[in-house]
DNA sequence: GTCTATAATGGGATAGAC
DNA sequence: GTCTATCCCATTATAGAC
């Protein structure tokens, strides 16, 4: 990979998280890169393939591992929801080794993905990494079995918008704890306030059945 | 209000909430209206009046209800989490009298505006409704004592974003849940699996200190 | 591979007739 | 209050010189 394609990449990943796809123009990140306006085009055809290529370098960083841990945990007797969720995030916090705040930046763009209109984005996600969301919803069945297929459905998509959420709104929350509660909270900090708050909700007894 | 002015309001509220602020033009916000083009700087005087007053509706809505239901609990001797989220939910829910799919695309405005890099909108609701924020953060101390501030403050700001975010991706889950589960879930389906999964979360012993 | 210049489009906003 | 026509701006993308 060219030196100018990484910089692009690099500034693209900081400026998606920070604002959003559309909000985020490619004169901005061009300018950012310190690279030429028209480098963008050259290097990744357009826009739509810049934003698949920023969200894909980060799971290409942490499929295997994460897949790995997945299947050795389902070989596993017992599993805890506490060991499901540390085999997705110690792999995510480990690609702040990379950059500082990758992981967040991660977070934070599944989270655009998740609700900006990108339709593209979550085709190409779901095709190239839903064998991920399988595992881990095969996981979760088996750490609580008593929880219908119903429950676990809702209960990981709320874990994971919980997930997301909470890396979206990182930021603001972060300088409202600082002003509020004289605390500074990095990211490895939120996932430990975060842990117990979802092994907790997942592992409560099932819905009530009001229909 | 005249009826121009309020088919605007209605078509804005649905198209803001499937495909975001930015990515609505006003073409398509007056089109779908089936009004003019020029009517909405006419009525609103910009998109940014708008969008603030698309969500103030909502919240004009249910502000007095919730204020004082969350003054007649805090008066009580002992609040659990269900009747907090049930104070705020319940009114929510009745949103659904005026349009089907209000309190739905209530939601997930409330979502946008927390994720879409909408600067005047966070400050104009941080103004205007702050003190609900407030007094919902002094009911959940006081239904669970035991917290520190800061386990309330972050459990609290991952609850709401847990209630957002389900909404958020509502409808490409429901889509999901229905073809996998044959599952038709409903704006009060959801809420019936979000509050055992939220009230266990917020009711776990505080986080333990790792610094 | 990099750059300048420009095309092509779509956006928000507004002036002025009715 | 409503409409048409238009202005002005920012965007993505590309053609063509170097």
């Amino acid at each position: 990979m060219t030196a100018t394609k990484e910089k692009i990449l690099n500034a693209a990943e900081v400026l998606f998280a920070e604002q959003g796809f559309s909000e985020t123009s490619m004169r901005l990140i061009t300018s950012v890169a310190k690279v030429n306006l028209a480098a963008v085009n050259y290097h990744y055809g357009s826009k739509k393939d810049l934003i698949q290529a920023v969200i894909d370098r980060f799971f290409i960083e942490i499929n295997d591992t994460v897949d790995h841990r997945f299947d050795q945990l389902a070989q596993q007797s017992e599993v805890t929801i506490q060991e499901i969720l540390e085999a997705l995030l110690k792999p995510v916090l480990s690609l702040d080794k990379r950059n500082p705040d990758s992981a967040a930046n991660f977070m934070r763009l599944l989270g655009r993905a998740y609700t900006e209109s990108q339709g593209h984005l979550k085709l190409f996600l779901a095709d190239k990494y839903g064998h991920l969301l399988t595992k881990f919803n095969a996981l979760v069945h088996q750490a609580n079995p008593d929880l219908s297929k119903n429950d676990v459905f809702w209960r990981l998509h709320f874990m994971l918008g919980t997930l997301v959420f909470a890396f979206s709104g990182h930021q603001a929350l972060r300088d409202i704890a600082e002003a509020d509660l004289n605390e500074t909270v990095d990211t490895e900090g939120l996932i430990n306030y975060l842990i117990p708050f979802l092994t907790a909700s997942m592992q409560t007894e099932p819905t009530l059945e009001t229909c």
